[in-house]
DNA sequence: ACCTGAACACCGTTCAAGT
DNA sequence: ACCTGAACACCGTTCAAGT
């Protein structure tokens, strides 16, 4: 006689996500995750096959949700505004999710499709301001820093005080600049 | 009657150091920690406080590690030199001991001494370049991309392809200039 | 067909007892 | 003074038994 099912994988991810936010990775119990969504231990390896497993589903819902905050920043006319507005909009939802963004780059975890999907603005922005040869290299110079810098400033590594708002807004200045072509002269401002 | 003492402090974060990057983080418990250094697990308990404090010191000495190396990268007459070579210093270093990098900037164990002492080589070198206005703004742009683009590269986040040593000298070579005073006109090569 | 209690192996940590 | 075995609480995971 079947027993109806009393829960989803979908409510165990969102229980996931909820418990690593509260209570950090090692608070991300099967223990925990079952009782949020009213089961026992045991019943979660009926949807998921190991705690490992639900973590990278975790980490892969965190990068899905980025992925819509940036896909929201609409093409501008201007591909600098929009390159400023993509950082900003990166570092809000870093400070609004600090674990599920460490996750998203810790060791495992890879969730490399939706990563892709989720930088494909940037990609874009980035390729209007470099050309298309410079692309993929801009667009890693300008992951790479903002992602560099949120985690920094996510594990407090800036320990030297000073305004980390004017040196993110330094940041997207002088990229934005550094993006374009190396021959091309400096436009005004 | 004095128990003689079976290890050091000195050997445990040694041993757990070298546990984290053959096992991981994961692999770094208490009881492999004890077996390598030839003593029983709560024997560690009398020279270190609990785990979490092993982990923080283990972060401790990867930082210093990678001090000690920045600081042999010796000041040249070339500011441009001295910064690639620190990136490219930086970047060997992560690839050696990929989980004792992850380790540095993860959640906790933030080991700020160590790490302003151990950084301390980029900020002369940016200075040099940017002028002291600008240096911790520019030595903040400048480790937020290394650190970035090193652990997006462990963690296989690059999953476009492309020749990684060439967009990290991109990187390099961009950012050196865009480090350069706004007012300032570019150089010639 | 899904859920559960019981059980196992493993881990961090404490502590009384050894020398 | 340091080391140890035993013990406790907790965790991931398996599985036979329930419905």
């Amino acid at each position: 006689m079947p027993t109806p099912e009393r829960t989803t994988l979908t409510d165990i991810v969102r229980a996931g996500r909820e418990l690593l936010e509260s209570d950090g990775l090692s608070g991300l119990t099967m223990q925990a995750v079952a009782e949020r969504v009213g089961v026992r231990a045991p019943s979660l390896y009926k949807r998921v096959n190991s705690r490992d497993e639900l973590i990278a589903l975790v980490a892969n819902a965190v990068v899905d949700d980025l992925g819509t905050r940036l896909g929201a920043v609409a093409g501008g006319s201007d591909p600098y505004r929009d390159l400023a507005e993509l950082a900003r909009e990166f570092r809000s939802f870093a400070q609004a999710h600090p674990a599920g963004y460490r996750l998203m780059f810790a060791s495992t975890a890879p969730a490399t499709d939706a990563l892709a999907r989720a930088v494909a603005p940037v990609m874009r922005v980035v390729t209007e301001i470099a050309g298309p040869d410079e692309a993929l290299e801009g667009a890693r110079l300008f992951t790479a820093w903002a992602n560099g810098f949120l985690s920094m400033e996510l594990s407090g590594a800036f320990h030297l005080g000073g305004d980390l708002d004017r040196a993110y807004e330094f940041g997207i200045e002088r990229l934005a600049r550094a993006l374009r072509p190396a021959g091309r002269s400096r436009r005004r401002a």
